[in-house]
DNA sequence: GCTACGATCTCTAGTCACTAGAGGAGCAAG
DNA sequence: CTTGCTCCTCTAGTGACTAGAGATCGTAGC
């Protein structure tokens, strides 16, 4: 019964699987570990804690690189806490734009969907408005000059996925 | 004169990116196109409907899978729409789950951000959230229990990431 | 001690939907 | 002819993993 835990236990404790385990030792989101003589990786209570910390922000949406700016503030609790509210805001901003255009789409879906009369694709709701822009309701798109005078110099933005 | 415009002045016309127009021709989402004898390609109205289809699609947030489908389906408008309709309601449910998500993700940010009292870090509400379960009200992840005897044998899933 | 089996190790490659950049060729204007 | 733009192909990188190969470790049963 030798301090520390294998990286499986740890995976059961955490709830964070085996390979992301890994793969976060790999990126630098948790200290190298310990070994035992047979080179597995040992895992103390406080990596788990680390890990449980990870989880838990990564359920809340922050990407990889948040996480570690909070991981560093968290390693160093005599600071001030500014950071760590800075990074938080921004993630509920993003959550908050992505809750307006995820209601926008909804209703463009809901209007597709309602629309389909399940007769042949020729009269389909779904793919006409898909086809044609004139029936789009969506802000982000508006159909660009049909005169190819037309000197549109505006940057073309990417599509703007929203998942 | 000649017939057909460059792919410069489609991806103007379409506000899909050039690079994003030929990775679209490589995995085939586009038919291969007519060149000019200076290997350039060429597209004529018909490829600059469907660059759109594309992207309004995207904008709803299809994936390419199923943007694949939809296109099958619109270049066969004789067949029955049922298929786009399950598409398309596919595409609904998961964006009305994702709202669901991210609706709890906003209040558990907020109670983060509001129990801030921007102090120092050890008396961080944001990181003693993400720290520590017991603060969580998070619906997703019960702590796997204490003791190690207990084996929870429940199958790890993958952390639940809500962009 | 031997064997079987699971857990672990490293390493590579694949996912999705692009994006960035190198290095070269076509093409029109001055 | 040169300048400058667009276009070509090709490779590699992104984020956050996931999947799989092939080797090794550790332990339980015999």
């Amino acid at each position: 019964m030798q301090r520390g835990m294998a990286i499986g236990e740890a995976a059961r404790q955490s709830g964070v699987k085996v390979p992301t385990i890994r793969y976060y030792e790999e990126i630098g989101l948790l200290p190298s570990l310990a070994r035992t003589e047979g080179n597995r990786r040992l895992y103390e209570e406080a990596d788990l804690r680390r890990l449980t910390f990870i989880r838990h922000a990564r359920e809340l949406g922050f990407d990889l690189n948040a996480i570690r700016a909070l991981l560093v503030l968290q390693d160093n609790p005599d600071q001030c806490c500014a950071a760590a509210d800075v990074i938080a805001q921004a993630r509920l901003a993003e959550v908050e734009r992505r809750l307006t255009s995820l209601t926008a789409l909804k209703a463009e879906l809901e209007r597709m969907i309602t629309g389909c009369a399940a007769g042949t694709v020729a009269d389909c709701r779904v793919i006409e408005i898909l086809a044609d822009h004139g029936n789009c309701l969506h802000h982000r798109h508006e159909r660009p000059g049909k005169t190819h005078l037309e000197r549109s110099s505006a940057a073309i933005s990417a599509v703007g996925v929203v998942t």
